[in-house]
RNA sequence: UCCUCAGUAGCUCAGUAGGUUAGAGCAUCUGACUGUUAAUCAGAGGGUCGCUGGUUCGAGCCCAGCCUGAGGAGCCA
C-alpha cells in the first residue's frame, strides 16, 4: 500500500479509511502508543497497537529511532493531546534501532552534543525546523531574483586567481606532496600541476559576477564559498554559502534598496511558509533563555523580532556619522569600550557595531562610505571631503546579534582610478587583466553585494551558532562527515 | 591565532576541607500496570573522573604540559 505523509494525515478531515504510515519511532509509550515522525512535519502521528494481540518479540523491536511501517484505520483519537491516530492492523519493522546504542533520547539534548552526531541530528525537532527554514529561505532567494529578471550565474568554484583579496584561500592541487616537482631554482613547479598553475577554492564570485553583469545586466550567484581563515566564532565557517548579486547601472542607493528588499522578501517568505517551524524555534529560544538572567534575555521573541525587522526601514548612515554617534555615546564617554573611539579612520570593532545596532538604533543599520584605507580596491572612490578624507562607496548591513550580514559597494568603474588603487594596495593588475577589460570596453556604473546565507539563517531561526544552521559545518580542525 | 571558562555513567549535571566502596535525574535492562502525552511504579546494570607527567602516606579535587568543547576578540559573509 502506498504510504501517506504524516503532514497530510494530521490535516485529514475524513476518518475511517485505511492508511499506511512510514517513519521513525520517536517514543513508544505504555506498550501501545507509538509516536511516529517521517520528517514531513514537526508533528508526530500516534499509532495505537493492540499489544494483547501482537507478538511480544515484535513489540520489543519498537524502539526509539527504528524505522517502521504501520497500516490501519485513521480514526479520531480517543485520548486527548492529538486529533487523529492510526489504529494499527499490521506493523512492520523496516529498520531496527538498538536502544542501547541509539544516542537520541526523547528529551532535550545540548546543541554541542548534537553537533557531534550531526548525521543524526536531522531527526530532532530543532534541526527539522532549522533545515526547513533554510530550504524556504534558499527557495525565496531564487524566487526573488527570478521575479526581477536576474540571471542566476554559476561562477567557478576552482579559481585561478589568488588576487581576490577576500581572505586566505584553500589550495587546489593534484601534486604529490611527498614528491613535488621543482623548478631549477627550487620552487614548486606548478606547470606540472593539474591546471598548469596554482589554483584555489573561490573566496568570492564577485569579480566573475561583474563580468556577467556587464553584459546581462542583473545577475546573482548563490553557491559555496571557502575561506581558510583560522576563525573560531559563532558566525564564521570555512565553507559557507553566499549570495552575490551584481547589477549594471546601479549606484549605491539602488544597491542598498535591493539588499533591503531582498532581506525583507525572504524573511517574509519564511514567516509565510514555515509558520509552524518558526513558532517552534521561537518557543525553543524562550525555553533556552529561561535559564538566563533577565538582562541577558532578548527583548523580543523570535516572531516579534522578525516582524519588527520587516516593519522598519533599515537605518542608513555614513561611517562618518557613525563615528560621531559612537564618539558621543555613553559607553565611549564612560570608557566602557575596549577600543575607545578616538577619531576618524579606524575600523569599527564588534562592540561598536553592536552598540549602533542593538542599543542606539535597535534595528538593522546600513553603514556607508567607509574610509578607503580599510576597504577593498574595487570600491568606487568618493571625491575627498572638505577635510581631504578619502572614502569609498561601500555599504555594510549590520544585524542585531549577527553583525555584518551583507557587505557590498558600488564598484569603481573608472579605469585609471581603479588601476591606481590596485597599485596602492599591491593588487597585481596583470593577473586581473581580464577584470580590467570590463573597464576598457564599455565601462559603466555598477554595484553589488555579498550576503552570507548562513548568517541569514541564523537570524531567521534564532539559532546562536552558525554551525547549527548548516548540515555539516566545516571549521578549523573539523571536517567530520 | 589570542583571552576566559569547562571536560565526572549513553545524555544533563552534583561531588564539601585532598581521605574508605565516586552520586542524582533522564536513558538502558528486568518486572508490574495498561488511553499514554518526555507515561507511571519497583528493582538492576552501567565510570580509564579528557590525556600525560608531577606534588602527596593518599588526587575527581592541587601543579605543569597537551587534547577537546563553549563563549568572547581578530579576520569577514
Amino acid at each position: 500500500m502506498k504510504h501517506t505523509r504524516i503532514k497530510d494525515l494530521l490535516n485529514a478531515t475524513t476518518y475511517g479509511h485505511q492508511v499506511t504510515v512510514k517513519g521513525w519511532v520517536k517514543t513508544f509509550r505504555n506498550n501501545q502508543f507509538i509516536a511516529i515522525n517521517d520528517g514531513s512535519t514537526l508533528g508526530n502521528i500516534q499509532a495505537v497497537v493492540d499489544f494483547n494481540n501482537t507478538d511480544e518479540a515484535l513489540l520489543k523491536r519498537i524502539t526509539t529511532g527504528a524505522a517502521i511501517a504501520v497500516t490501519g484505520a485513521l480514526v479520531e483519537s480517543l485520548g486527548k493531546g492529538q486529533r487523529v491516530e492510526v489504529k494499527v492492523d499490521t506493523l512492520e519493522i523496516l529498520g531496527d534501532s538498538d536502544p542501547e546504542k541509539f544516542p537520541l533520547q526523547p528529551k532535550k539534548h545540548s546543541l554541542e552534543f548534537l553537533r557531534e552526531i550531526a548525521h543524526l541530528r536531522f531527526r530532532t525537532n530543532t534541526f527539522n525546523a532549522v533545515f526547513k527554514v533554510r530550504n524556504a529561505l534558499s527557495f525565496a532567494v531564487h524566487q526573488f531574483f527570478y521575479e526581477r529578471g536576474f540571471v542566476y550565474m554559476h561562477t567557478p568554484i576552482i579559481t585561478g586567481s589568488d588576487a581576490e583579496g577576500a581572505g586566505e584561500m584553500f589550495k587546489v592541487t593534484t601534486l604529490d606532496f611527498d614528491h613535488t616537482p621543482r623548478t631549477p631554482d627550487g620552487a614548486v613547479d606548478y606547470k606540472e600541476d593539474f591546471f598548469g598553475k596554482p589554483t584555489n577554492l573561490t573566496v568570492s564570485g564577485q569579480l566573475e559576477g561583474e563580468l556577467a553583469a556587464m553584459a546581462l545586466g542583473n545577475i546573482y550567484t548563490f553557491g559555496p564559498t571557502f575561506r581558510a581563515e583560522n576563525s573560531n566564532t559563532t558566525r564564521h565557517l570555512a565553507e559557507f554559502w553566499m549570495i552575490e548579486p551584481e547589477m549594471a547601472f546601479y549606484e549605491l542607493e539602488d544597491n542598498m534598496d535591493l539588499a533591503e528588499e531582498l532581506l525583507k522578501y525572504v524573511i517574509r517568505f519564511a514567516l509565510d511558509h514555515c509558520p509552524d517551524e518558526i513558532e517552534f524555534l521561537k518557543n525553543r529560544l524562550l525555553d533556552e533563555e529561561k535559564g538566563k538572567p533577565q538582562n541577558e534575555r532578548s527583548e523580543m521573541d523570535l516572531v516579534a523580532k522578525l516582524h519588527f525587522c520587516l516593519d522598519n526601514r533599515f537605518e542608513r548612515i555614513t561611517y562618518t556619522e557613525a563615528i560621531d554617534i559612537l564618539h558621543r555615546s555613553k559607553p565611549n564617554q564612560k570608557k566602557q569600550f575596549k577600543y575607545p573611539i578616538e577619531g576618524w579612520g579606524a575600523d569599527l570593532q564588534s562592540e561598536h557595531e553592536r552598540y549602533l545596532v542593538e542599543k542606539h538604533f535597535k534595528k538593522p543599520v546600513i553603514l556607508t562610505d567607509y574610509p578607503a584605507e580599510i576597504k577593498a580596491f574595487y570600491m568606487r572612490q568618493n571625491d575627498p571631503d572638505e577635510q581631504g578624507r578619502h572614502t569609498v562607496r561601500a555599504m555594510d548591513i549590520l544585524f542585531p546579534g549577527i553583525g555584518e550580514m551583507v557587505g557590498g559597494s558600488q564598484r569603481e568603474e573608472r579605469f585609471d582610478k581603479l588601476v591606481k588603487r590596485m597599485e596602492e594596495m599591491n593588487v597585481p593588475a596583470k593577473e586581473l587583466d581580464w577584470y580590467l577589460d570590463t573597464r576598457r570596453f564599455g565601462t559603466a556604473p555598477h554595484a553589488g553585494f555579498g550576503l552570507g546565507f548562513e548568517r541569514l539563517v541564523v537570524f531567521v531561526t534564532g539559532m546562536t551558532n552558525i554551525r547549527d544552521v548548516i548540515p555539516f559545518p566545516r571549521t578549523p580542525n573539523n571536517a567530520e562527515f
